[in-house]
This record gives C-alpha cells, structure tokens and sequence, in this order.
DNA sequence: GTAGTATATATCGTGTACGATGTATCGCAT
DNA sequence: ATGCGATACATCGTACACGATATATACTAC
C-alpha cells in the first residue's frame, strides 16, 4: 500500500515533468501541447478526420473537435468536407502553415525523457523499463479484470519486443 | 529514443487508468478527483489555508481557489477569515459534511494501483519500485540540470528509505 | 424506396488548470 | 507613522477535457 502510494505520486510526478518539459518547447511556437500533438498527427497524414485524430490521440471527439476549430482559427488548418462520405471532414495542414514547417513538429515527441534515460547507466535503463513493463502490463490485467469497457484504451501502448505475456 | 517513446506512453497509460479508476470512486460520492483531494486535506488538517492546499496538492492557487469555491457553494466546505492574519482564508469542513464524513475520504488515495502491484510477484514488485526509483532519481538530476525553477515541484516525491543518492 | 439504426461532427454545460493581474494586508526599514 | 516590497487570495481570460445531446449523413433491412 505504501509502495502503490510512491507508484502514484511517481507516476504524477514524472507526468507533470514530461509536460512542463513538452510545454516550454510548445510555448515557443505559439501554441499549446495538444495543439502541436493535432498539428503531428495532420503532418503525418497528410490528412485526416476527426475520428482519426481522437482515436490516435486518445481524446475525446469534443476536445479534438476544440482543438481543431482553434488551430483553423489560427489559420494553421483547413477543414473540407470529404467527397465520399459527408459525414467525414478532411483536416490537413494550411498552405502556410504546410510551407514553413519542418520535422520539428515530428520531434517534438517525449524529447525530455531521452535525455532523462541518459543520465541512467545501461543496466539501469534496463531495470526502468523491465519495471515499467512489469506495471504496464499488471495494470492491463487490472482493467481486464474489472471489465474496463475502454476496450480502444488498451491496445494504445506497443510492446518493444513481445507483446502480452502474464497469466 | 524508442525506450523514451516507451516509458512516455507508459506514464501516460498508468496516468490516465489511475485518474479514471479514481473517477469512478468519486463521482459515486457526487464529486470529481480534484474536488476529493481537496476534501481530503481540509479533512486531514482540520483548517488550511489555500496557500497550503496548493502546495500540498500541487495545483496552481487561482486552480485551488476555483475548486474551494466550487464546494462551498455546494455547502461542503466553509472559508472564515483568519484572525490573526486578515489575509488569510480559514477553510474547513461544513457541519454538515463533518458529521457524515467518515475515513472513505482519506482511503481515496490510489486504491487501485495496490490492486495492480498485488498483481505481481513480490520480486516483481520489487523490480517495479527499483526501477521508477531510478527513473525518478533520474528525472529530478535532469531538473536540477536544466535549471528546472520550480524547487518546490522536487520536494513533494517522498523516497521510501534513502532519500537522495546518485552523482 | 422507407424506416430504423449506426456513424461522424458539432455544440453545450461544467469543471479543471494555469498565467496574469488586481487588491488587501503584513512586515520591515526608515 | 510612512512608505514599500512581500505575501495571500480573488478574479479574469483562455485552453483543455469530457459527457450529453443535437444534427446530418450513411447503411441496412424490408
């Protein structure tokens, strides 16, 4: 029970970092974290729906749909209704914005945490992730168990190597 | 790099299964996370202050002050200007509240991640805590590296035995 | 084709969350 | 006592974040 209690405040504590981190890059292009994490995944591919992004991004529609309006307001996306289904709206980059950017967007991901691991001898990294591994997949069993409906939750996070193991 | 990668959706998966599974407990007693922690150190300290609220719970003082009002005006706590000090705001628990109040306020505190160590064998929960130990000790060195401002965001990471060690 | 269901977005209401700014009070130095 | 920087809190503006609901379109069965 103590050690759940320091897994927690760890957890938080480590979140909180990597987004102060995250935070500070994103502030010196003008936007926010959730706002550069829309604009990857448009980079990414080319173009994209509404659905796609909050599926990738694990968010919900009405967030990613906020998101979306204020970047479109900044004039950093353009939004056309999809030819085959209109029900569907094409996100993509603004002609601007497509322009001047460069991978720096794609970068942007967790830079923090390299360098954090770094500062960790080899063996040790290993027993970071060996651990993380470990509760990642402790907790995935606890959602099962519980019957977390979440199914989409679950298949979020990869495996480097193999992937489910455990009871 | 791709074990950055890891250990950040890792974060953010325990993250957010720690935040809705607390969800889930708050909102049968009618209230939100934030709304309960808050409960939960005026419960603890009988009276605070919001300077002490936010440094205990690690939230911004206008964050603290909105989520206060937020249960006052849902009659569960009360503010009283302190007598000694007019700047300060007493805050505690409304009668009401304190009489049927019982320890479910302080139990609160992630319950479900004993239910996943619980999950794992002993050396494996060992390996678990070793490593966001390493992890942590890691992540504090790159703050005092880059800089980090914030002081106070180190020192709320208590260590299980020995406190501070590496380089 | 029509009805009924499912899907994709938009919109609304509420609650964090935080930085910036305003206001009153406290303490200290003069 | 007067002035001034520091402190505690309130308030404002903006941006997530999410559930609930509305709306339009697609699909399916008949």
């Amino acid at each position: 029970m103590d050690s759940a209690n320091f897994i927690g405040e760890s957890i938080d504590f480590i979140h909180r970092y990597t987004m102060k981190s995250l935070q500070k890059t994103a502030e010196e292009h003008g936007v926010t974290i959730p706002q550069i994490r829309v604009i990857g995944e448009v980079f990414a591919h080319k173009t994209v729906s509404i659905k796609q992004l909050t599926q990738n991004l694990k968010m919900t529609q009405s967030t990613v749909s906020d998101i979306v309006d204020r970047l479109i307001s900044k004039e950093y996306l353009v939004k056309t209704p999809n030819k085959n289904d209109k029900r569907l709206v094409d996100i993509s980059l603004s002609a601007r914005l497509a322009d001047n950017i460069n991978e720096s967007v794609t970068e942007l991901t967790n830079q923090s945490l390299v360098g954090v691991l770094n500062l960790l001898k080899q063996d040790e990294q290993k027993t970071v992730i060996k651990g993380m591994e470990l509760l990642v997949s402790a907790v995935k069993d606890k959602m099962i168990e519980e019957g977390m409906e979440n199914r989409e939750f679950l298949d979020i996070l990869y495996f480097p190597e193999k992937d489910q193991r455990r009871r």
